[in-house]
RNA sequence: CGGGGCGUGGCGCAGACUGGUAGCGCACACGCUUGGGGUGCGUGUGGUCGCCGGUUCAAAUCCGGCCGCCCCGACCA
């Protein structure tokens, strides 16, 4: 009995995390795996979780300025070499193309892991002038790192994203740059992804190769592990000068432009769904969810169908009009509590329930994903619905964010004993995010990486602390770090 | 690449020790039933048992070789 109800259900997130994340991938049909190894196909309602964050994340970087553009998959294999710290990080994990056209190429071509070195060389024959600048490109594609283990969204060989690349005449320039995206990030994220996040700087171990400084925005998944979601890059002069790109300045010098590169990509699906997601499966906000409010007609008699779908097509119209993305489950022979159920699983944020007693006092049921039990449930009278609809769905996006701020909350602990910081890291899963005194030297981290597993995810930025000592080393220490085990 | 495990309908498994008609649950199709929290019943579709070879009257089962996948470690958005 108990055990053919379990085989309807996903594994509970309490009881195995990594299994119930491919559970409700799989279940809730957003991707499946490939026949290629570590390659992710993603199914329509995966994509179109996709495309809703690439939408609007898209218009937020065109307000700062960036245009799109698209370069080739394919780069000549020497010009990873150009940059000595790019190819130091990515060599190991580039797929190489040696053959074309039946012959072996003369030079091997390499898929993109990344597109710092062919947009750089592009840039050397488009900027000459400080009046060619700030140039500042982005671009959506896919990219491609041979991974030794792979996770689907978290990290696969081919990943989808977007990568900005910017020029700029003047250093502070590009710095504030660096910083702007980063606050792009930052409040996509936290506003639309309902996502909150730690935001901070690198450090140098966890640098990108052949930036100078690297900020990142780092997220605490529902397992109390940490993930990146977003990076932005300082990379100085260094693609410039191994690009030889250089113009004159206003007093005809010539000078190496700045610049930056900064990038999301779909890891940040992976992010959602460990973030919000519980027992039941997905929990989606509703800015993102394909679906935002299913409607489910319940009858019992043949006579009553008719009135209940007639109600129910018509706030399905009426929903439709307000610009939701509503979906009327008229599906047979299945009942509503095993509809309910479905959607759930499938992170659908509003649920609309309209049966014979509703259509006779003229009103809807709503139910909220983001909450439990009866409380998951209100009235609205039918005519007021999409009014009622659009304000609960906001409601439910606030909600999802407060429920995970609280989660992060929780899971941030100061730590002044290196002790409590090893127990506390100790063991499987995450242990939530340690905020400690650092000293900044990388043996310290290195030590603090071998003995706990946990890495340093963010040194936040605009702290005003006083000094400390070391968790570590007990040297003094100006800042804080933020370390926890991470995906 | 080191350690562990697994390959049997779409999915999860049993059968293997002791060779003899390939089975169960879910899913799927159809019908009835049910319907405000995963309805129930019936009928039915679907499998060269990972691949190659050997032993045998007979191999999912025994033997040899190969291939693939998953988990754990070293790299990472």
């Amino acid at each position: 009995m108990s055990d053919k109800n379990d085989e309807k259900k996903v594994t509970p997130r309490s009881q195995d995390f990594a299994a119930w994340y491919n559970d409700v991938i799989l279940r809730a049909e957003l991707a499946d795996y490939s026949p290629v190894r570590g390659c992710i196909v993603f199914r329509p309602d995966g994509f179109a979780i996709w495309e809703a964050l690439r939408d609007e994340l898209d218009r937020r970087i065109k307000k700062t300025g960036a245009r799109n553009a698209y370069f080739p998959l394919f780069i000549p294999e020497s010009f990873l070499r150009k940059e000595a710290q790019h190819v130091e990080g990515f060599a190991p994990e580039v797929a190489v193309v040696t053959h074309g056209g039946g012959k072996e190429l003369e030079e091997p071509l390499i898929v993109r892991p990344t597109s710092e070195t062919i947009i750089n060389y592009m840039f050397a024959q488009w900027i000459h002038s400080h009046r060619d600048l700030p140039l500042m490109i982005n671009q959506w594609c896919n990219v491609v790192r041979w991974e030794m283990r792979t996770r689907l969204f978290l990290r696969t060989a081919e990943f989808l994203w977007q990568e900005g690349h910017t020029a700029h005449a003047a250093r502070e320039e590009a710095e504030r740059e660096t910083l702007t995206m980063l606050e792009v990030y930052r409040g996509f994220v936290e506003d639309f992804l309902a996502i909150p996040l730690v935001v901070g700087r690198k450090s140098a171990a966890e640098r990108f190769p052949g930036a100078e400084e690297t900020y990142t925005i780092e997220g605490l998944m529902g397992d109390a592990r940490a993930l990146q979601c977003g990076t932005s890059h300082f990379l100085g002069q260094n693609f410039a000068r191994a690009f030889d790109i250089r113009f004159l300045d206003e007093t005809n010098q010539m000078q190496h432009p700045w610049q930056t590169s900064w990038g999301v990509s779909t890891r940040l699906l992976g992010a959602l769904i460990m973030v919000h997601g519980d027992d039941q499966g997905l929990r989606l906000p509703p800015t993102v969810a394909p679906t935002q409010v299913v409607i489910v007609p319940i009858w019992r008699k043949p006579a009553e169908a008719e009135a209940v779908l007639a109600a129910a097509r018509s706030a399905r119209d009426q929903l439709e009009q307000a610009a939701v993305r509503v979906r009327l489950d008229e599906r047979e022979g299945l009942t509503p509590g095993f509809k309910f159920n479905d959607w759930e699983m499938r992170g659908v944020p509003v649920r609309i329930e309209i049966g014979p007693r509703d259509v006779a006092s003229g009103e809807a049921v709503m139910a909220r994903r983001d909450r439990k039990g009866p409380e998951a449930k209100q009235k609205a009278p039918l005519a007021e619905l999409a009014t009622r609809i659009v304000a609960l769905l906001e409601e439910v996006r606030a909600s999802l964010y407060r429920q995970a701020l609280e989660w992060k909350t929780a899971n941030t602990r100061q730590f002044d004993d290196y002790e409590a910081f090893r127990r506390q890291m100790a063991g499987e899963g995450g242990g939530g995010m340690a905020d400690i005194y650092w000293c900044g030297n990388a043996a310290c981290e290195a030590r603090i990486r071998e003995e706990t597993r946990a890495t340093c995810r963010a040194i936040p930025l605009n702290q005003s602390v006083p000094a400390g000592r070391c968790l570590i080393c007990g040297e003094s220490a100006s800042e804080r770090a933020i370390f926890a085990k991470a995906y």
